[in-house]
DNA sequence: TTACAATACATGTATATACATGTATTAGTT
DNA sequence: AACTAATACATGTATATACATGTATTGTAA
């Protein structure tokens, strides 16, 4: 069973709004609340949160190769998050490996383990299948939210 | 200065996406990540979190009627935030009141101080500006935004 | 009316966020 | 080459998230 609250005025039991794009504003966040409640919920069956899970994915753009802490920081969604803590715990899990780079002595370089590898391709194959059930948008429509959200952040000031 | 990085594919260091449906997935966690950062560090002047914001902008909808802890809480744009908690703080600042409320005594009704208008409407006026002058987008893609973003959350399983 | 379930909130725990600081290593400057 | 700045990461702190549990009060049913 999913929340299913469609309206934002239901949503936030709140009817009045400044402007649309007031509105838009509300209607994002709450959105990207919904959608990474629905996505940790699955993850929680691997043992993972949303970051840690992240981490893994931005690893295995370029498995077998390594990365270093800074490359996988930048490829983050949320920028504030904090790599190290998060490489913490999927080193606990045995689904990383740490080292020191050779090159750079100051550089940590991460590495997936098969252990990583494997609950990574079953929680990915997990989430796909609710996204195609959850998200059931068009690519159209999809295309047209990719455009209006790049629209909504090409200010700077 | 704020951070300015328009492009999807910029911002997370990835160019291949399974669907535009995918994209739009990350595209809704990363603008959002973005609109709360711009608007933390807003408030931030303020001595406000955006969640502690978020307490006292509900609490000033039923103003000077006072609130009970589960009514704020099913206003909340994250649905799993901790009120009372939240609420501890804003006490700490003496923004917001705790009563026991007379009808039922295990609910907690809340009520802004006068301190705590006055904060509310200075950084809500902050916030506005700051709205204005990031989200430039039209009333019309705002509402175009509105819409696909409840296509988006109309699903069930 | 007593017992039990439900409700409302407080509190506890693990992890994450946001940011500051500490420490080791490398790069750059004189 | 020695000194300083910059970089990379680890670690510390306050708050939040997500969820579980505890405690007081109310509602309900035998």
């Amino acid at each position: 069973m999913y929340i299913c609250i469609v309206k934002l005025e239901q949503a936030i039991q709140s009817t009045k709004f400044k402007s649309e794009v007031q509105k838009a504003g509300l209607n994002i966040l709450y959105t990207a609340w919904w959608l990474k409640t629905v996505m940790s919920r699955e993850l929680k069956e691997f043992g993972l949160t949303h970051e840690q899970y992240n981490v893994l994915r931005i690893l295995k753009g370029k498995h077998p190769e390594l990365m270093c802490v800074k490359d996988i920081a930048c490829r983050m969604i949320e920028k504030s998050s904090n790599v190290p803590r998060i490489i913490d715990r999927l080193e606990i899990k045995k689904l990383v490996k740490r080292a020191t780079s050779e090159a750079d002595k100051r550089e940590t370089v991460i590495s997936l383990t098969q252990s990583g590898v494997a609950v990574l391709e079953a929680s990915t194959k997990a989430l796909n299948a609710i996204y195609d059930e959850i998200m059931t948008i068009s690519e159209e429509d999809a295309s047209s939210i990719n455009e209006l959200l790049e629209k909504v952040r090409e200010n700077e000031s």
